[in-house]
DNA sequence: GTTGCCATGTAAGGTGTTACATGATTTA
DNA sequence: TAAATCATGTAACACCTTACATGGCAAC
């Protein structure tokens, strides 16, 4: 498990409140996870008896009081040792992919009508990211390295779509001249 | 889950024993699963349960006796009902970009190493699946568009992982720059 | 003689999701 | 008046993985 660790990642740039991580991590792209209730908060309950961060409540007249955790020295050490540890291989999961492998029984018309529907599912999440990769979303900002790193990161998982989207309109491309080449023959 | 769908289309193309489709699904990249047993073979147990497949026994003298799955008519409508369905969006898990994106206390020994090790696991992995797809594995090829739509599949998937090697490489080299011009500041 | 392949399956656990529950305040 | 936001947490369950269990046969 590695949201522990990018919860501590968040909770090394800022103290946060289980409520702000949930936020966070599920408005960044790139932490892939759903930034659900039940892990974070366990998760929060982890780090603490492990002693990488410090709870402290913080009450408030208007609204809920809040648990706001803070990173301690033990933390950081313990997210250094594993942003330095061996990388995993990246995972894609498509779908789609699967789709499209077992579509021997489909016709001309029905194949068109599946890739254009995987076209325009991806086009709309193109124009999407690229609209918050414009408007720059929250993101730490503590060295020219780290904000550099974090716009790469995010024009790079846009041109992870992007280029699904060019290699879906060229296989469109391709079956319709394929489809006209079988039939000329015919 | 589409595991399901996955598998009956494997039993779409060839009627399967639960240790083909294991072998099968594990060596198809694209289809994103380990080929585990306990999910293949539980999961044959509902599609059987189901009417989508029927169930022979096959006995062998020298060997176990197998169980082989053959696909119903009722089988190939659902698989074609669920290969017609609205796609969905790929997911990318790049675990490497959470550690990235947490590595303000690296120095740049410490990034390059980092970098290093991710583009070193991703360059062993095009090499390998260069010369899967180059061997070409085991596929359906029950007409021109599906060995084209599978050859497509090899090469994207391929293609991923390039773009992936290509996208660490720059990433190293504007990092470098980004360090000499810094210490020709100071 | 240990490892690997064939072939079936079970056990246990990790990871992740949706939905539910509470309760006050603000916005439409 | 209905919904959304703030803020915490629980329940139930889907999905997926590793490891274990059995047992014969073949290969090195």
């Amino acid at each position: 498990m590695s949201l522990k660790h990018a919860m501590l990642g968040f909770l090394s740039w800022q103290p946060h409140s289980g409520y702000d991580l949930k936020k966070q991590i599920g408005a960044s792209y790139t932490h892939h996870w759903s930034g659900n209730n039940n892990q974070i908060y366990r998760t929060l309950v982890e780090l603490h008896n492990e002693g990488l961060v410090t709870r402290e409540i913080e009450h408030q007249d208007d609204s809920p009081s809040r648990k706001i955790y803070t990173i301690t020295d033990a933390g950081r050490a313990e997210l250094k040792a594993w942003a330095m540890s061996q990388p995993d291989l990246p995972e894609w999961k498509i779908p789609f992919l699967v789709q499209l492998a077992w579509t021997h029984d489909l016709n001309a018309e029905e194949m068109d009508a599946l890739l254009a529907a995987y076209a325009e599912q991806l086009r709309m999440e193109v124009l999407m990211l690229r609209e918050q990769v414009h408007r720059g979303t929250s993101a730490p900002d503590r060295s020219a390295r780290e904000s550099f790193i974090w716009h790469q990161m995010a024009t790079h998982w846009l041109a992870l779509y992007e280029n699904e989207l060019v290699w879906i309109r060229s296989l469109q491309g391709e079956l319709h001249t394929q489809t006209k080449s079988e039939e000329d023959e015919t």
